[in-house]
DNA sequence: CCAAAAGTGTTCCTAGTACACCCATGT
DNA sequence: ACATGGGTGTACTAGGAACACTTTTGG
């Protein structure tokens, strides 16, 4: 019967991204174990099965947001998770058949911080400066490429990248975020009609205060919730 | 270990669609077996896994290109198959744990035609029609539409209608296409501004033959494969 | 006064939408 | 002749791209 074909493990692997220091980053561990002792990974784990009477484990999206919270201590209600898809090489990992969901994530920079620390293998790096020099595990280079070039899509077409600013911001820094994420420049003409039509459809609007980031103060917004 | 935690069944299902008679198809298999025994559900089945020195068995893709040529005759080259996501709620089956990969499929109508007819218990459905009335096995309602959400956005955004007209097609016809599809009118007018632009950027080109349907002969198109 | 950053205005172009209209053909 | 479907033209609008320009502030 098909319960007694050998099956794969499953896991699921978390690529998060924020942006700091005007640098989109993404969370890495370094590997205790082999294989891949080490080296530098994305944080993830096997997705918890049990197939008793009444208990079978945790659903997919549930494994993602467990081991987030183990791997940052970021909790559902501040980091919002999406699957990508599934990675199913059979030799993507050297020890046995395991196939792996992607869930990339965007958390806000003052979560980054502490979620960086929390762990003491896990470190934020830079996405475009070091990343492409290190050779991460399994087949983590490709995930997190897939993964970028999704949320390199949605930023543009859903509201998502209030995820990578704080609870208030600036026109310029919202646009920032864009720049960074998306690496190229935005002309900040065209950004600002953008915002404005933003704020007129309801999606952003004033707070109070004033960034001051040097020269003239700039108006701060936030994103409304409702 | 980690390779001693129970590991879930890992399954593909497959969402093929067609466009004939008008309407949007998509094709399904009647169960022969519990659970469902007697339901229509989506085509698919295990991925196959070997944990030998050797050999791991087949990749996700792998597997869904060999369940799509078992339950219906279409090979790879024929059909383009692009994974969507993976499903995993602990209960989808009622036997036991097992994740699926979805993989939406879009087949011309003349392949069609002699795909839903050689395995006796599969069948094309209208999806607006017959499907909802419907009660399909496992999740596969769901998997159902959030494939054709997928399918519906791709087609504006990418040039995929190809898949699902004969090697050569009128205006109207693609026009037909994006409307079953879509669930929608388009205006000929603009959409034969869109075509003009595909043809001009050479996606398209002029390709023997006058199509008749009854009036004025319409001219037929080809896509470039270059 | 000048540099730097915030913010405004203008022009051009592409593409979607709505709608009016002409053309070729079979019945 | 006329209904039918193929095909063309026009006016309006939203929004992206490029770029010049003004305003506010700190040094």
């Amino acid at each position: 019967m098909s319960e007694q074909y050998p099956r794969p493990s499953v896991t699921v692997d978390l690529v998060v991204f924020t942006v700091f220091d005007s640098d989109l980053k993404v969370l890495l561990i370094e590997r205790g174990e082999e294989p891949f002792a080490g080296s530098w990974a994305l944080p993830g784990g096997f997705v918890r099965v049990e197939n008793t009477p009444d208990s079978r484990g945790e659903g997919l999206d549930a494994a993602a947001y467990r081991e987030l919270q183990e791997e940052t201590g970021l909790t559902p209600s501040q980091v919002h998770l999406e699957q990508l898809c599934a990675f199913g090489r059979p030799f993507r990992d050297p020890r046995f058949r395991v196939s792996t969901i992607a869930y990339p994530a965007l958390v806000q920079p003052h979560l980054a911080l502490t979620a960086g620390t929390d762990a003491a293998d896990a470190r934020w790096f830079s996405v475009r400066q070091e990343v492409p020099e290190m050779s991460l595990a399994f087949d983590h280079a490709q995930i997190l490429a897939a993964a970028l070039s999704r949320v390199q899509e949605q930023i543009e077409a859903r509201p998502i990248a209030f995820r990578l600013v704080g609870p208030t911001f600036s026109k310029s820094e919202l646009r920032a975020v864009y720049e960074t994420l998306r690496g190229v420049p935005y002309d900040p003409s065209n950004f600002a009609r953008r915002f404005t039509r933003w704020e007129r459809e309801g999606m952003i609007e004033k707070a109070p205060g004033k960034r001051i980031t040097g020269a003239r103060r700039a108006q701060v917004y936030r994103f409304r919730t409702a």
